[in-house]
Formats: structure tokens, sequence, C-alpha cells
RNA sequence: GCCCCCGUAGCUCAGGAGGAUAGAGCACGAGAUUCCUAAUCUCGGUGCCGCAGGUUCGAAUCCUGCCGGGGGCACCA
């Protein structure tokens, strides 16, 4: 038995086709009306065909409506023309009722889909400098990416997830001689601490690390050598450390692609001569430019350095030509928002390289302002003043703080106040989710203590579902899917989060006005099935979220 | 100066591919448990949807301008 939603659409469709003028295509939208009065579901499909057969909205409804009719729908209880044109269905609640086993049996799989058919997506996310501890910011870039990823996937998309690691360049040498520096410093030199090295503490205890495993080995290097092995010990560190993070915060990565491997490989350089050979680039006072404006950027950008030296940017391109020969249909890059002006020159390099720009797609996260009890804490860097993400998982934990990550529209600024986020009361989220699948737990624990033997193979009297919140609830269960499909087509995790909130909230009003567990067995087993459905679509949303679904708190 | 994002209830934010009377949480006040978890529920009201024009039968939603906030405009990464 399909869902509703399915039905309803393919009836519609097949209505309004009868009435299309040829060459116009339409495809009716469902949507669910904020009124009840309104029915279950409310199409404004005669009033967009208003426009194209020139014909009163109402008249166009009479006619879609006498069709629907014809075809005796038998879910169906009424259709009604409302307002300006609207068609409101309302459905039986046994209709509605019946399409709980179709939930139940699919399980752990309810939700997914074979939307993407297989087709294969890239996301690339965090990817954040080794050069420091990972802080609240990035925590927000992997909570999104990681959740679009599991999104993704559940729509029957192959994705991949990879991080790309800026281990070379000048932001490397830097952290090699802040490393250098704090190691002679440890050895009683007197040494001058630039203000733009990596100031953070971590560093002062890599230098002793580094001591403690080399000794006074470094100082009698040249000093230029000894950077170097500073920067591959710190980078290496600090990399390790950044993975035992996002290990802890519940992403993980199908690959870690290096940028040194990207020049080491000469993939670079053959990509500068790629270009060159199309014509898209050019020589102007001793440095090599992109021809980036022919693809409507603002302005052209410089690939090699007077000085003979690549730019971050060279290396860039040399890599999404790399993602795209790998021969992903899609690639998504996470960045944060404050890279927002790189987007028109890395879509306008993906079309020299003879792709179609709209295979990049760059999802922007806005920076988070972080607070403590509504006082902003500063953070920067170099300055080594930043809150770290492990100090957010410590102090708020990992399902709170990503929670928070992706309740938000990612292109929206976040207040992240430490004092809320940390709080297990109603002020958090996250707690008023978990607390329902919790109780749904409790409920089937105190089902078999109570001698009821619930066994969800065996469907119960559906028909006995008829109260106004269970029909509510159901009709909400049967939307999940589509839930799911909108976040991956418009790349939202967040419909997600808000969606559960609706759901959840509408069982708890269930919960405190109806018994499931009651006098009636054959109420009570028609219940215990409603429950084990909605036990089912909460665990399925939070593990999207990647937030875990609790059984007992 | 130019470009991008944002501006919705006291606060934090949904809605944004145009549709019916614009929503949620928090905060505030009052109530609910002999019974499956009170981290729950019920009731209470608030909005020139930043401002001004335009497109449309219809605009919080699309277009233009302005105001306010943030960000970006390197031969840095």
């Amino acid at each position: 038995m399909a869902l509703i939603r399915d039905r309803l659409t393919e009836l519609l469709t097949k209505s309004v086709m009868e009435l299309l003028p040829p060459g116009i295509q339409l495809e009716p939208e469902i949507e669910i009306p904020a009124q009840k009065e309104h029915g279950h579901y409310a199409t404004n499909v005669a009033m967009m065909l208003a426009r194209h057969l020139r014909k009163n909205p109402r008249a166009i409804a009479e006619e879609i409506t006498a069709h629907i009719n014809t075809s005796e729908p038998d879910f169906l209880e009424k259709v009604e023309i409302a307002g300006p044109g609207f068609i409101n269905f309302f459905v039986k609640p046994q209709a509605f009722a019946e399409t709980l086993p179709e939930i139940i049996e699919a399980g752990f799989d309810y939700g997914r889909s074979d939307m993407g058919k297989g087709t294969r997506i890239q996301v690339e996310f965090v990817s954040a400098n080794p050069t420091g501890p990972l802080h609240i910011g990035h925590g927000r870039g992997a909570a999104v990416g990681d959740s679009l990823a599991r999104i993704l996937q559940a729509c029957g998309y192959e994705v991949e997830r990879e991080y790309y690691i800026n281990d070379t360049g000048k932001q490397m040498e830097i952290l090699g001689r802040s490393l250098y520096l704090r190691y002679l410093e440890l050895l009683g030199k007197d040494v001058n601490f630039p203000d733009d090295h990596y100031k953070g503490s971590y560093m002062i205890d890599l230098a002793r690390q580094l001591l403690d495993e080399k000794g006074r080995s470094l100082e009698e290097l040249p000093e230029e050598k000894a950077i170097n092995i500073c920067a591959e010990y710190a980078g290496n560190k600090i990399l390790q450390d950044i993975k035992n993070d996002l290990a802890e915060f519940r992403v993980f990565f199908d690959r870690w692609f290096s940028e040194k491997s990207i020049h080491d490989s000469g993939e670079v350089k053959e990509t500068i001569e790629f270009l060159k050979q199309r014509g898209f680039l050019y020589e102007k006072e001793g440095a090599t430019w992109f021809k980036s404006t022919a693809f409507s950027d603002e302005k052209d950008r410089v690939v090699v350095r007077s000085n003979g030296a690549t730019t971050y940017f060279a290396a860039d391109i040399a890599y999404h030509w790399n993602k795209l020969k790998r021969g992903f249909d899609t690639i998504i890059d996470i960045w944060g928002a404050d890279h927002h002006g790189y987007v028109p020159r890395m879509k306008a390099a993906v079309k020299a390289l003879g792709y179609n720009p709209e295979q990049l797609q760059v999802i922007l996260v806005q920076l988070v302002n972080l607070l403590r009890a509504g006082e902003q804490i500063a953070m920067s860097t170099r300055a080594g003043k930043f809150v770290t993400l492990r100090e957010v998982m410590d102090e708020v934990g990992v399902d709170a703080a990503r929670y928070i990550f992706l309740t938000r529209r990612s292109d929206s600024h976040l207040d992240f106040d430490l004092e809320v986020a940390k709080q297990q009361s109603n002020e958090n989220p996250v707690y008023y989710v978990q607390y329902a699948h919790a109780r749904l737990c409790s409920i089937f624990e105190v089902a078999r203590e109570r001698g009821i033997n619930f066994d969800e193979r065996n469907i119960p009297e559906l028909g006995l579902l008829d109260q106004p919140q269970e029909t509510t609830l159901i009709q909400l269960l049967g939307e999940f899917p589509y839930v799911v499909q909108s976040s991956a087509k418009f790349l939202e995790p967040h419909r997600i989060s808000y969606y559960l909130h609706d759901l959840v909230s509408s069982f708890h009003s269930y919960y405190n006005h109806h018994r499931i567990i009651g006098e009636n067995p054959l109420l009570t087993h028609a219940r215990l099935y409603l429950a084990r459905a909605l036990q089912i679509v909460i665990k399925n949303a939070l593990d999207l979220l990647g937030v875990s679904a609790p059984e007992k708190m």
C-alpha cells in the first residue's frame, strides 16, 4: 500500500493531464494546509492552470474534482473546492492508518529512496589547515557536511566524503617556524616570537613533545632544515588530533587528500599547462594570470606569482580537476562564508577545465558567534584565542552541539551559547527530541513487563487508530521520505530537525492525552504499532543528523 | 567604492520555486501526574515580515532603489 501522498499525486496528475493544453508541463504541488479545516492535503494547481487555460480557477477546479470523483478513490473522504480555487483533500483516517505497515516493514530503510539513482556525489568539508586544533566554526561545517552526506546517501546517491589537507605553502612554513621557536625557547634561548605566528599554547605542548622525542638534535641543524622538520612534525601531530576530534564528533572521511601530493604528482603544473593551451592564461607583470573574467568573475586571478611560486588558487584548480576526473557527477564544497568571494573564480575554473560549473555546488556555512551566558567570546586562531571543538564536545556533548548546528540554515548566522547548549533542560531542543525516543522505548519496556506480547509482524486492527491526533501523527510519519528528499534536493539538513521537532511535539501531546497501554488489548496492540512506527522514524531522522537516539534518559 | 549574505514576535530562528487568517522554541503568567518517563502536556498575546516603489487576480516570498548588520574585494592561505 503506497503512502497517501504518492497515491494523491498520481491521482491528481492523471486528472490534470486531461486538461493540459499541448506543450504545457505542470507538476501539481501538494501541500499540507496550515488549517485543519482545509483538509489533510491541498493543491493550488487549478490556480496555476488558470493562466494557461485563461479560465476561472474555480471552474478548472470543478473539472479536476469531477475527474477525480469519477475514479472513486477509496482513500478519500471528500474533495472540496475552496477560496480562490484551492482543491482540498480529506483522507479517510483508516486509509492513513493502513500505511503504517509500510513504515514498519521498511524499518531502518524507511525514509530511504532511490532518488539519486546511484549518481556519484563527493562532499568535501572541514578541510581545516593542520595548523591548530579545530574550533567551533569547523564543528559547524563538520556537522553540516556529515549530515548532508548521510542524507544524500539515504536518497540513493553514491557519496564520498573528503577532507582536503593544506599541508604545504606559507602557512606550513609559519607553523614550522612557530614550533622551532618554541623549541628553542625550551632550550633556554632568547627568541623573538613574531606576532603573525601561531601563539596558541598547543604549540608549546608540541615543542615539549618534540624535545622529548628528538632531544637537542634540531639545534645543530641549519635553520631551514630544522623548520622543515618542525613543520612536518607539527602538521602530522595536529592532523592526528584533528582526526581524533572529528571521530569523537562522529565525522568520518573516505579520503584525506593532501595538497602537497597534488604538487608532488605534477598535477598543478599539468593544470597550468592545460589552461595555457586552451588560451585561458596570460602573462602580466611577471605573473601568470587566469582569465576568470571570461567566465563572469570580477577580475582575473594570479596562478603563478612573479617569483615563480604557484598560488593556492592554482593548486585548488588542480585539486578540483582531480576531483572531477574521478568521475563524480557533482562535487559539493562546504566553505566558511568568509570565502564566498571565492565561488565565482572556482566555478570559472571548472568551466575552463571543460566541465559544467553546475557540477560544483558550494555550500557556504556562516561563522559561529560563540557566547557564554550571553557574553560574546572573541576568537582568533593565530593569537591562540579560541574555543576548540574538543572543549565544546567536552562541555556540552556531541549530541547537543550537532543538533544546534543543524537547527539553523547553514547560511544564517548562528549564536552558540555554551551555557544554554550544555543545559539539560527544556531550553535545549535536542533533549526534547531524544526524550520522545526514550519515552517510546520505555513504553515497550513497560509493555513487556506487563506481559504484553507485542509482535510488529502481526498487523493490528488499524481502524482503531481513528483519533484525530493519531491521524495527524500517521500523516506526519508519511511525510518523512519527502522531507528527506527535499533536504537532499536543496542540500539543507536543517529541514530534518524541523520535521523532527514537529513530529515529536505531536507525539508528546498525543502521549499526554491518550494511553497507549490500556485495558483493551486490541487497541493497545494498534497503538503500540503506531508507537513502533514513531520510534522508527525518530531514530532514522536522528541518524541522518548524526545524533544518538537514547533508550533511556 | 564594487560584490555577496542577512534584516520575520521581547530574544533565538523557521517559512522564502508567489496562494487561504505569517509560525516554532525561549522568556513571562496560570494550570495538569492515584495511571505507559513532568527533560512532558494544556491555556494565555505579541508582528507596518527593515523602508519605499514595481510585477501579479494574489508578495514575507519575485524585481528595483534606499536604510541597517555581517562578510568579501592579495602576486595570503
